[in-house]
DNA sequence: CTCAGACTAACACACCTGTGTTAGTCTGAT
DNA sequence: ATCAGACTAACACAGGTGTGTTAGTCTGAG
């Protein structure tokens, strides 16, 4: 190895990039020559790393979806160790809570994140190279809300009877609606409209719930 | 008036040559020259009618809301001639289910029609000349999805105590989430699955609802 | 000190884009 | 029959695109 340059630094910035550029103006504002511009690189310096635009593309809505992963994961142990000292039952409600207002778009920075994933699913639908990210993407989501039902359910914050397969379906539907929602009719829909949403949709499991 | 062609086909045939292509390839797909192409026409008669490329996506845009909108009413009409007979709230309730499941994509048809729509209103997220059309569009649904609620609560289908602001709002969360999803994740839930979210939400607001 | 090879920069190619311009063709009211 | 003007077609311009190629620069192991 001589005159090595940390690569995979260099990609995580590449994808950073794409990620500003994407959300500014789509996929198509994402050329190599912007992105290379961008990141004050040379084109050719891009394609080193990346030898096709869609390889860059794929690169920066996997590592997108990866960050998010870590983000929901960090929240929940956040929330683990905040809530030690409390019932399992309590804890288990507080972290499941935490993860998935990391879905959510509660703020400037998620808010931006969350218009770089949108653009970034959509035009999944109609390019291939991406089917496969977002395809990883949504059944590890999957898993991730059956997962959320389950320790509800076993914590004793939703009904026992809960059909644990339809559950995790209406809470995707509810969290990607209202993500949807929020993007684009954020006059409609604010951020706290957002949160209020997905509470009141957890609070509605609770076996006691619905007067 | 000289050789005058019907402008007002022209246009939506054109509108329709957009939806097509944009369904398959993204805004960018939707070229002037593309569109031309695709119509059978020249450039330069694409151009006579819409002398600029945003004039053409917004228009196929408007047209496209335009037509869910009449879709909507129309179902609701004839569900009300359908169930004129009926006692009004099982009427209602009908009238507002027939509306409700044009705005979902349910069979390969408006399948095709959604992906446009989704298209379109996530690129408006970041193009403006589409924002206005964006904007129009989910005010009118959101009045949309009040009517719907009050019908429901005025014939007995929903609970009187409702928040009828937040029961919209909720609706259209359970509408944009299942669109999304069925668009994105068409693995995780199918056309099926789409009916039956929406249904079991409007059961849900049934008075005597909740075990 | 050398030099392989990781990295950068620059150019070329073929193609597509929106838009401006300009000349032509056809038609229906006069 | 004429002719204004609605419509069409073709070209040009300036710029952007992905990608291939090729020559150069820098560095750290030997």
């Amino acid at each position: 190895m001589v005159r090595t340059i940390d690569g995979d630094a260099r990609r995580k910035l590449l994808a950073d990039t794409v990620w500003g550029l994407l959300r500014k103006g789509g996929l198509e504002a994402a050329s190599v020559r912007a992105v290379a511009k961008e990141a004050q690189l040379s084109a050719g310096s891009v394609r080193h790393f990346f030898s096709t635009q869609d390889e860059l593309h794929v690169f920066a809505m996997d590592e997108l979806m990866q960050r998010t992963a870590d983000r929901v994961e960090e929240a929940m142990r956040e929330a683990g160790t905040a809530y030690s000292t409390s019932q399992p039952a309590e804890r288990n409600l507080n972290q499941v809570r935490a993860g998935l207002h990391q879905l959510l778009p509660i703020d400037d920075e998620s808010t931006a994140n969350f218009q770089t994933h949108l653009q970034f699913v959509v035009k999944a639908v109609i390019h291939q190279p991406l089917q496969a990210t977002a395809r990883d993407s949504y059944l590890r989501l999957q898993k991730f809300y059956e997962d959320c039902i389950d320790r509800l359910v076993h914590s004793g914050a939703a009904a026992e009877d809960l059909d644990p397969h339809k559950a995790a379906q209406q809470l995707a539907v509810v969290i990607d609606g209202l993500l949807l929602r929020r993007l684009t009719a954020p006059e409609l829909v604010s951020t706290d409209d957002v949160i209020a949403g997905l509470d009141e949709h957890l609070s509605n499991l609770h076996p006691e719930a619905s007067p």
